[in-house]
DNA sequence: TTAATATATTAATATCTATTCATATGTTCA
DNA sequence: TGAACATATGAATAGATATTAATATATTAA
């Protein structure tokens, strides 16, 4: 490998600004965590069905199928990622979106791949 | 579980309008796939270099580090989730972002966790 | 306090994924 | 054509992740 590509001088200048741009380990990890919250199918049904609005874990179950341990582990996964929020309401508790960047990212995908 | 959450009626609705708007399973899985494509570290470090332009394979290694067929590795990744694109020139193969979907998604990551 | 209900956790395993090393393919130029 | 270079691929393995079953915790109401 060498450099001799024949884009030296805009390639090289890209390099330096991907380098001085580049995020840290620590957020390229972090980063990649959200991503990877939202990347399991199990995981991105529930998202989609929290965007219709807040609900408890018995409909998240009944909305998105699965059994009621998996769906749990699955709000484990999103909620310690800040994709999604709880507040308990008596025996109930009850999940939403986080915020709304998630929302904007999943509208992005979806009109991306047209679903 | 039972239905009873003290939340029946909204929650019932929002089931209902949950059900309805899911993405099919086919939809869902590429919408994950792509996340996925993106949700780990040295694929993530490629696309944020390229968002600072199009680059040949050898400049890819040198602004995100790695092993060259590591970087090749993940390159096939993510062109084949349509997140880049590539063309030849002579003996280089140049990449670049495949559309502007990918980089909103990015700068909203971005921005969203301050990166 | 006990029973009933809703949700969360733990541990086990089966599956998937990243990374590495070795090698193959494709391109240019002598 | 063959040598040199750029990129891609295949196979192996180590590490990560999803799923399940069983059980624990937390809340309410009797």
């Amino acid at each position: 490998m060498n450099t001799d590509c024949g884009h030296i001088q805009e390639h090289e200048e890209t390099v330096e600004r991907a380098k001085s741009n580049m995020a840290s380990n620590f957020k390229i990890e972090r980063m990649c965590r959200s991503f990877k919250a939202i990347s399991e199918p199990s995981r991105l049904r529930i998202i989609l069905a929290l965007m219709e609005g807040e609900m408890c874990v018995y409909h998240i179950v009944e909305a998105c199928g699965g059994t009621q341990s998996n769906i749990s582990h699955q709000l484990r996964v999103l909620k310690d990622n800040n994709i999604i929020k709880s507040r308990r309401d008596g025996q109930n508790v009850l999940y939403s979106i986080s915020d709304e960047h998630v929302s904007r990212i999943i509208d992005i995908s979806r009109e991306h791949l047209d679903c």
